[in-house]
Formats: structure tokens, sequence, C-alpha cells
DNA sequence: AGGGAAGCCTGCGTGC
DNA sequence: TGCACGCAGGCTTCCC
């Protein structure tokens, strides 16, 4: 499951390997799952960077007549962007096959998802915010305008509802999803069903160092290779080795020792402590 | 306002 | 062995 440290780590590993380089052709083998909102682009496109928003991969590129567009990525669940060499077939799954040439060699970039929830949009211009989604984000976590105090106006915006379904809502905070929305709990000893009204500022700062905390260790450890991630060169990350509560429901607590318990929080299966989590 | 469910999807583990 | 079933969950949309 792709989150920020996941997609950050896309980001960096790719645009070694891609960044400067042009994109000769775009084959669909499956349909729906790039969305052009223009075609009046020429090949061949180059690749002038690679951006990130909250989980969404973000592509400039110029095309042949020097025209900007953009391509914007979510992985959603299983999506992958990898990179094969020229004689290698695309493998199942893959939905978008980019053929990328660097300093007269070819390679593919496969967009790889089993089960289909990613997308990948093509827009004019350099500016991700014709996107609605996008536009809509809340801040970046590991961005200057994440303050404690604006992680405080969040949980207060919702007071009724479990303070983790907040930190999961992306237009509140950009790029949290449920592995490390349970850790950044975890760690900041927060219970994930507790109501905003029921959180108390000292918590909510405790809670901003926690996601801080968290995001930039999973970055640190190239993400979290729980079920299906790897990056662009198909290598895993290694965080899950440091995980307090995200898949060890049964298991006992790093820190007390108590059998980890789970619930349900927004739809989604939650891990937590008992005695540690209050 | 918040929760729940449906829909989009396939692979995998489990129980019979 | 094989089959049915539930679960994994990001995000949108719809309904209560």
């Amino acid at each position: 499951m792709p989150e920020l440290p996941e997609v950050e780590t896309i980001r960096t590993s790719l645009a070694a390997l891609v960044a400067g380089a042009s994109i000769m052709s775009i084959e669909r083998l499956f349909p729906g799952i790039l969305i052009e909102k223009s075609e009046t682009y020429v090949l061949p496109f180059r690749i002038e960077k690679l951006r990130r928003r909250g989980k969404y991969l973000l592509i400039d590129l110029t095309d042949h007549n020097q025209n900007p567009f953009i391509l914007i990525v979510h992985l959603r669940m299983t999506g992958k962007l990898l990179l094969h060499d020229a004689d290698v077939p695309p493998p199942a799954h893959t939905h978008v096959r980019f053929a990328v040439g660097t300093s007269g060699k070819t390679a593919y970039l496969d967009y790889v998802d089993v089960r289909r929830f990613g997308r990948i949009w093509l827009f004019p211009g350099h500016d991700e915010h014709v996107h609605p989604t996008i536009r809509a984000l809340g801040p970046e976590p590991l961005g200057e305008w994440f303050t404690p105090e604006r992680l405080w106006q969040s949980i207060k915006r919702h007071p009724n509802q479990a303070v983790k379904a907040t930190l999961l809502t992306q237009t509140e905070i950009a790029g949290l999803g449920n592995i490390y929305a349970d850790e950044a709990l975890f760690l900041a000893g927060l219970r994930p069903t507790r109501k905003g009204k029921h959180v108390r500022k000292y918590e909510a700062v405790r809670l901003h160092q926690a996601i801080r905390d968290v995001l930039a260790l999973g970055i640190g450890h190239r993400g979290t290779s729980f079920r299906d991630y790897v990056n662009s060169l198909g290598q895993q990350g290694s965080f899950q080795q440091l995980l307090h509560v995200y898949g060890r429901s049964g298991q006992p607590c790093h820190t007390c020792g108590q059998t980890l318990e789970t619930t349900r929080v927004a739809g989604r299966t939650t891990r937590y402590c008992r005695h540690c989590q209050r």
C-alpha cells in the first residue's frame, strides 16, 4: 500500500533513472487506467522533473513542441511503476507501457497494477492543481505548513470523529494511510478511536511529532514492504521490520508486552495497544 | 457531521 | 484437491 514514504522512495529512485530521458511512445494494454485530459501533445516527451504531493507522484514533461504537460500518478493499493530492459516482455497486469530512451538505450517504464485501482492522468501544463483532488489536499506532513497548531485545528474540526479517521482524511493531512496512521498513533500513545473533542492540545503536539518521525523513518528505510510494495527497480523497503502495531495484532506490545488488539475505524482494520494508547 | 456501505479489483489464506 | 468465502484497503459516491 504505497503511502507517502513509499511514493517518495519511488520518486527519488525513479528520478535517478529517468530524469532527462524521453518518452518515445505510450502503449495502453488496458483501457481506462491512463486518462488523457489533452491529446494535443507531440511525442517524444522529455521527462523534466519528478515531484510528489501526498500520495501522488507528479512527473513534469515537455513535448516535442516545448509545451508543458504533467503526468499525475496515484498507485492506490497495488500500483507499481517498474523499469524494465527493452527485451523484457510486459509482466502480468501491465496496463500502460512507456518506452523510455536514455542516451541511446531504450527501456520500458511499466505501470503494473493487479487490482487496477490506480490511475494516471495526463494534463497540459506543469501545475498539479488542475487535478481537483490534489487541489483539495491538506498540508504536506513533512512540510513547514504542517504545524502542531494546524493538526490541532484539524482534530478540532472533527470533534465527533475518531482521531485516526482525521489522520486518514487527505484534505486535512496529505499522505497518511493505514500503516503510518496506526504507527504514529502508537508512538504518540493515543487510542485511534479517541474522539477529536477529547484530544488535548499537548496530545496533538505529541501526535504531530510522531507523524513526522514515523514518516521520516519510513523514508529512511525506503518504505514498508508488507505485501506488494517495491520501488521502480523491484527493490523492497525495510520499514516493516520496525513496525510496532501494523500487522501485529495478537502479538505482544514492544513497550509493555500486552497483547495488541484489533478494531475498526473508518472502515479500516486498526491495531493498537490498549495499555499504551489511551 | 459522521458513519456505513457499495463499488472498483485480484490474490491469498482459511475452513469445510 | 477444490471450492466458497472473507479479507486486504484508497478513494469516491451515495445514503442514513
